[in-house]
DNA sequence: GCTCGACATGTCAAGCGTTACATGTCAAGA
DNA sequence: TCTTGACATGTAACGCTTGACATGTCGAGC
């Protein structure tokens, strides 16, 4: 239910037709969200309807922009503020740890080292986003780069996880026997 | 596309009904996956069709209990060592992050400083739950654990970008002139 | 002049997932 | 005895998402 807000967001940056938005799915955002055309075309229609955006005339090759309204803007403003973003509902590799126990320790073991190599390349490939992108001084990059920086320390924190556990099984260990978990100090609150 | 290994990996511990495999979602499974039993009894029908499970005879108050079978393992493992697991498509929090630049900064600051509450209130029951369970020497509550403690190390990351983010908008700064992320030292591989 | 690839929009079928509706059994306790 | 709540299964409508199919325009380079 977030692509309408999405396609708010985006939209608030300035008008843009369904095709640019299409690509800013497949860019920008293609670590946080996706929406393919096929679901982009329809919605904008149904958010016009709805009041949130205008459409102008048709440009060249069939090209439709679309404006945000004030409508809009005050529910993707709604939206931000007052409904509480719900915990992820599904994760699909930590499922796949629940039954892991069901493989051999070594085919385990082999499974959460490759999941350690993807969480580390992609770590590469978020830091060498973060190094192309020609950063701005505007708002919508500020933000871009505090999320691709939560990203990021998640992808390391993953792959630390991953070489970790591949080490309990590796050393024989059970449910009542972990070590050395790197937990953390107790958070200090900043101020 | 994951609910039938799911199954498979739930019944994998031994034969269960569409209602013990539903408490499951809602207890075990819930922080990782879930699924309504209006979604697990068809499922059930149609992996029995496909030769994964065999049902039972009918119990008391028409309970229907589901095994295993040699095909439903193999598809299992098949799903497990053969299957990459595709890298998060959808986050809703990282996505909103991306839209806070049209909130005033005090607005976004307060923003990231509740994202940053309900980390540390997810560490907090995640703690309370690692704490509650009575961990055996089983293979399954090997993973269990294991998975649970990557929950606990995510929302810990989490709760302090949130506090770092916040921090950052604070006190002014944009995209050029980021402080203080705590990069983790470069990952040192262990062996 | 033609061809190719990027630009640009659209529909449709099928699968996945949620909510609501619907029904019936059994055991415990008042 | 009756009521209540956990046990237990099912269907139907609707929304979200993907993949496949479909169509047409425009500019660059051969």
């Amino acid at each position: 239910m977030s692509l309408k807000h999405a396609l708010l967001g985006l939209l608030a940056e300035g008008p843009a037709s369904g095709y640019e938005l299409t690509k800013r799915f497949e860019l920008s955002l293609a670590n946080v969200w996706s929406a393919k055309h096929s679901q982009i075309y329809p919605e904008l229609r149904k958010m016009a309807a709805e009041g949130w955006l205008v459409a102008g005339e048709e440009g060249s090759r069939g090209r439709k922009e679309y404006v945000i309204t004030d409508d809009g803007r005050a529910e993707l403003r709604r939206w931000l503020v007052e409904v509480r973003p719900e915990r992820a509902g599904r994760n699909e590799s930590m499922l796949r740890v629940f039954f892991l126990w069901t493989l051999d320790p070594a085919e385990a073991v082999a499974y959460l080292e490759r999941e350690a190599a993807a969480a580390h390349a992609y770590v590469e490939r978020l830091t060498a986003l973060d190094a192309l992108v020609a950063w701005d001084e505007s708002g919508a990059d500020f933000m871009g780069r505090l999320a691709l920086e939560e990203g990021l320390l998640i992808a390391q924190v993953q792959a630390e996880w991953a070489e970790w556990a591949a080490e309990q099984i590796r050393s024989g260990r059970d449910a009542t026997t972990l070590t050395g978990r790197r937990r953390r100090p107790p958070t200090k609150r900043q101020r």
